[in-house]
DNA sequence: GCCGTTTTCGGCCCGACTGTTTTCAGTCG
């Protein structure tokens, strides 16, 4: 996403929140909020548009257009400083523990003076909220409990291993007696790029044994909620990392209201009001438990999402597009993209071995991938410029006659069973230059590119490295185009709209690296750049053969960019992709 | 503050759970 979207987008979030703790009109918060969200999705850059273009990002009208220029101009958004002043910032800040929202946040607030989490803290301690209205020790528990939590534990986890969680929540409540489904939904099923909570649906007709159940799992720390419909606890997730573990919620609803129930825990929030505004416009009302006609309460549907989109009038949206930025108004126009799936993907071209970094060796990624069955797999181990991987001419071209040799071993006597690429992750230097001469580098079926070191040079001097790298006709691909890891180093600070002119220009792809800690091309960029005509390619980066398996990572990330097959270079058969690895050479 | 398949004004999603409230408000998703 362009900088000034992301600057712009927290400052509309951040004018919502106060707004909200505030009070007054909470449909205006909500607008500011959904204002926010869509300038972050929005594949321009909105410190270059005008007031008109301005406002056909969904959510903006002419008043968020004019905050928007003067932010422009001025680097700031006057309303907000104002909003600033009423409410401290430390008042936004005691909103994110949980169990204390915007009203009684305010309350302390107005009542006690209270306007940080510390002060909070403190105040609870010296027992100054036992007078307050609404405050009881019940409250006073929470209050204490959610403030140790947001302090160390509650952080959103990795896509893999919420995942991990789901998938073993799923199989446990799966076997319990009377479950008659059971399916992960919520952000994960939308493949956001990390989880806050992870939600699981179950149908049953006694909802009993399963509350029940979740409770009993190993792994339990906690039990936050236990109704006759809902549970929700906080588990260990098995990673050492996220030692606080996440927060689960059990919905079990009958057989009957699947897809309803799908469809609503699915979210996002904001696709749900979406869409439940359209049924309110057609004198109807959609619910967990169905699509009901809003006068007589008379049933339409629920059995499926299919049928539940249809009755609305709208295609069946694909859980990654569900975060009503466009994807309403595209389904209701019968014009959603055919995304791009896991089983398209026919060969990784990003992966190492033991030879560089990877502790997998050669035959052992073969194996796998085989058993995956690609038609292509790249081996690209690093380069000597990255000089601790200690690579040299001799052990790559070793490497090379080695590969041959595996490949000619697959194919025994028939056709090539699957074809592989000899490649290298090649390091883009300070200048934008990259290891080896191009005479070595023409040997290389596959040259992908990547930044490793001097994160943060200035933007200009980022850009002319990219560029220049694009302009290399021996590379095919950039690697992990931001350099970020997620939580752990921001991305760099490249025109990322110049990087997508040169790519579409000279025929270099940018790679959605799958790996859960990088996720990278990060999906709110890969819009704008397949509407700037770039290519991509869906890598795993895996250094295990465990890794392979990332790629659904990768295609859920490529699905949250609308990408379809044509977008995407490794699901192109061998002699598309081979004719656009010749980069018009 | 935004927006239009009844609308340029009058709406704006819906339900579960909790705590302290004797009938409901706040929070969450």
């Amino acid at each position: 996403m362009p900088q000034a979207n992301e600057m712009v987008a927290a400052l509309l979030q951040e004018y919502a929140d106060l707004l909200q703790i505030a009070g007054g009109d909470q449909f205006r918060a909500r607008n500011y909020e959904r204002a926010a969200k869509s300038v972050a999705g929005y594949s321009g850059d909105v410190a270059l548009l005008d007031a008109a273009t301005l406002r056909q990002i969904p959510g903006v009208g002419t008043s968020i257009a004019t905050k928007i220029i003067q932010f422009q101009q001025t680097g700031t958004i006057a309303a907000l400083e104002d909003l600033r002043a009423t409410v401290p910032g430390g008042v936004r800040e005691m909103t994110r523990i949980p169990a204390l929202g915007p009203k009684r946040a305010l309350q302390l607030y107005r009542e006690l003076g209270i306007s940080s989490v510390a002060e909070l803290s403190a105040a609870i301690d010296e027992g100054r909220l036992r007078d307050l209205r609404g405050f009881g020790p019940k409250s006073e528990d929470k209050l204490k409990h959610g403030i140790e939590l947001a302090r160390s534990l509650h952080q959103r986890v990795p896509l893999n291993v919420a995942s991990d969680v789901a998938e073993r929540i799923v199989a446990a409540i799966s076997a319990v007696p009377g479950c008659e489904r059971c399916e992960h939904a919520g952000s994960l099923r939308r493949f956001r790029e990390t989880i806050g909570d992870v939600d699981i649906l179950a149908a049953a007709s006694d909802s009993g044994p399963l509350m029940q159940a979740i409770i009993e799992l190993p792994g339990v720390t906690e039990v936050i909620a236990h109704g006759d419909t809902k549970t929700s606890v906080r588990i260990s997730t098995g990673h050492p990392a996220q030692g606080g573990g996440i927060q689960v919620d059990l919905r079990v609803v009958p057989l009957e209201c699947w897809g309803a129930a799908l469809q609503y825990f699915t979210g996002s929030q904001a696709h749900n009001v979406a869409i439940r505004e359209i049924a309110v416009r057609k004198k109807l009302k959609l619910s967990e438990y169905g699509l009901f006609q809003a006068e007589t309460g008379d049933l339409i549907v629920s059995g499926t999402e299919e049928a539940v989109y249809r009755r609305l009038g709208l295609e069946w949206v694909p859980p990654p597009l569900r975060e009503n930025t466009g994807e309403v108004q595209a389904a209701l126009r019968g014009d959603l993209p055919v995304l791009v799936q896991v089983g398209d993907v026919r060969g990784d071209l990003h992966t190492h071995t033991n030879l560089t970094d990877g502790v997998g060796t050669l035959g052992e990624m073969v194996g796998v991938a085989t058993a995956r069955g690609y038609e292509y797999f790249a081996v690209t181990d690093h380069a000597p410029n990255l000089f601790m991987q200690r690579m040299t001419l001799e052990k790559m071209l070793s490497q090379r006659d080695q590969l041959r040799g595996l490949e000619a071993r697959l194919a025994g006597d028939g056709d090539p069973v699957m074809t592989l690429l000899h490649g290298t992750e090649l390091n883009i230097g300070a200048d934008g230059t990259v290891d080896w001469p191009a005479e070595i580098l023409a040997g290389f079926d596959v040259c992908v590119a990547s930044v490793h070191s001097h994160f943060d040079q200035p933007r200009a001097e980022m850009t002319r490295r990219f560029l220049r790298a694009c302009e290399n006709p021996e590379v095919n691909i950039i690697g992990h185009p931001s350099a970020r890891r997620i939580g752990k180093r921001p991305p760099v600070d490249v025109d990322f709209a110049e990087l997508f002119r040169a790519c579409a220009a000279t025929g270099t792809a940018l790679e959605i690296n799958a790996s859960p800690g990088r996720l990278d091309l990060p999906s709110d960029h890969i819009k704008a750049a397949r509407d700037a005509g770039v290519k991509f390619s869906i890598d795993t980066d895996a250094h295990a053969t465990g890794h392979l398996d990332f790629v659904r990572y990768g295609v859920g990330t490529a699905q949250r960019g609308w990408l379809s097959t044509d977008d995407v270079i490794n699901t192109w058969p061998l002699d598309r992709l081979r004719e656009f690895l010749r980069k018009g050479g």
